[in-house]
DNA sequence: GTGAAAGCGCTAACAC
DNA sequence: GTGTTAGCGCTTTCAC
């Protein structure tokens, strides 16, 4: 058996007979070796399982073919599938990935994380943690200190920051003008915790339609929760109260459309005769809820990929000089899913 | 602003009229350097926001503190939940991640990863994928090149091979034992796909009691699911044709007692005074069906956080030599959560 | 206590 | 085509 332990491109120089450069130009597939050179070498490499080290190539190239992502809520549905759709992405364009998860959603002390990446000298970074209250103050300050290609997942558009975001205003859009041409007349919201920038975008979509179909939107017609179950039945049970003749309710997520299902049926309210329901995540357990929930899926998947296809871009316009490396803001459009609930 | 793109051990050293050495005494936090020194090089580090190259570091080290993960299906909640302990285990000891998800879980091409993984000098490997039918065949035959560290999650014990695993058969033992605590006397199970080292376990947990109390199992008592909902449902209609006696079910997983709850409701079958259920998993939608999921909580999170610990432990007992670095089988207790549905 | 020299494994620039 | 030299940024002997 070989011993694969520690082969370095000397020990493939010196058996071969040749210098390490040539090795080294086998090796990155450079013209410039005859082939039979090219040959033996190959043939050497094999005997050896020669592995090259990434280590010592990153070093030396100043690039590692690495991507650091910045997680956090990893065991929630949402960030998880996000993650999913970006290590598929990196596997295929050839990169590796450097995973953190921050410990909170609002964690604003991200200049560690940032220098650590650095240090490891990740060729680009992809934020993939929400946009919560004022926890991206520190963008315009730290990022220029940074120089690293950096992309951010959902949040709003920001001169210079390249950004990749689901359209939640749309998403919302979509799901109420259903409830609409349903014949739906009392549309309330139960929206996310309104400290994220997304439930925010969630709330103005059903406002917009609302509004542009003359309804007035007043504070009784939505309710806030924080994404939980249990605050899905509390905000409906609310709205129950100071808004008894609704007759439709987009949700902010899955979750809390449960908590309402299990509310409903409770205090007898019928689903959807009587309240019709759309959600927002499509998990894959609301297709076996009772009823079948509808509800927005976001393409998360997709977020992902494209936020990795975007900044690998972006990578190699730097790398090859290319002005034009203009910040972007993309826009993934959410799908709005029909089933049993409304 | 202080320019800090490119500041090296030999910036430092320059200006603070030191050689680099003592600036990496220094860096190192090593004894053998005068106090006024130090204060003088951290002043020089601090003004120019220098921060050690850590890819440098690894190369001249030989020791990288990354670790590499295996993981596959991070869409699904088990995954995610045990790479999550993984995350925060690893962060709180000072770790980072390289992170790489199987397209398939069956992905059996593993030479190419560990490679990837050897090549970027990863200290050690959690292998966090589900042993299914042989895919874990190239154990013992690459093992041996590798000289790396691993700890693998979830698969049976094995020689030589450290692993840590949630004691499938006892959660399956103690749902089993609940039921027939509680009167019930024809105890169905549906499985996860038998290829599955996990689904089999349980299935054997299952058995056991019921042999142990004296019931002769047949293959009417239960019924092979794929873990998805529909496939509960299947697996249900199946029981209720080929066991129509049964008033309780254990079944693999929780999405798929999702679909018995539907199918139950279809075909009139009442939870839990005609038939009692009782899961595994415990996802966080489970509180919330109707009625409320009972089911067996395998701990992941702490899973994986007890594989980083194990794996970092190896690695320092390596790099000290230390003898007695024995491969563990270490098991992480489940726990049966009693809700509506039992 | 501190510095000089060598090396981690590889690539880039230049010579021949 | 191929080899030489230098260098990526840091650490590890081993002197002094």
């Amino acid at each position: 058996m070989i011993k694969n332990s520690k082969n370095t491109i000397y020990d493939v120089a010196e058996k071969a007979g040749v210098s390490r450069q040539t090795v080294s130009r086998v090796l990155n597939n450079r013209q410039d070796v005859s082939d039979e050179t090219r040959k033996r070498v190959k043939g050497i490499m094999a005997e050896l399982n020669y592995q090259p080290n990434a280590v010592a190539q990153s070093l030396s190239r100043q690039k590692s073919f690495l991507l650091g992502v910045v997680t956090v809520g990893l065991k929630f549905f949402g960030p998880s599938r996000t993650l999913s759709g970006i290590t598929s992405k990196a596997e295929e364009l050839g990169y590796g990935l450097l995973l953190k998860e921050l410990a909170s959603s609002n964690s604003t002390d991200v200049m560690p994380l940032l220098q650590w990446f650095k240090s490891h000298q990740v060729d680009g970074i992809i934020w993939a943690a929400p946009e919560i209250e004022d926890n991206r103050f520190w963008l315009k300050d730290i990022l220029p200190l940074i120089d690293i290609p950096i992309i951010f997942l959902t949040m709003e558009e920001q001169n210079n920051v390249s950004i990749v975001t689901t359209d939640n205003y749309n998403g919302a859009k979509a799901a109420t003008e259903y409830f609409i041409q349903h014949g739906r007349k009392n549309i309330a919201h139960i929206t996310g915790p309104l400290d994220w920038w997304e439930s925010r975008q969630r709330k103005i979509g059903w406002e917009t339609v609302l509004s542009e179909t003359g309804v007035q939107v007043t504070d009784r017609m939505w309710s806030e929760g924080n994404w939980s179950s249990k605050s899905g039945k509390t905000a409906f049970l609310d709205l129950m109260n100071k808004y008894p003749e609704m007759d439709a309710i987009l949700v902010g997520n899955d979750q809390m459309a449960l908590g309402i299902f299990q509310s409903a049926l409770e205090i007898g309210k019928k689903i959807p005769q009587e309240i019709s329901v759309i959600g927002f995540d499509d998990i894959p357990e609301s297709e076996f809820f009772t009823p079948s929930l509808s509800t927005v899926n976001p393409n998360q998947e997709e977020l992902g990929k494209v936020a990795v296809t975007e900044l690998i871009t972006q990578i190699e316009q730097k790398l090859e000089e290319k002005i034009g490396n203009e910040p972007k803001y993309i826009m993934i459009q959410p799908e709005l899913i029909i089933r049993k609930s409304s």
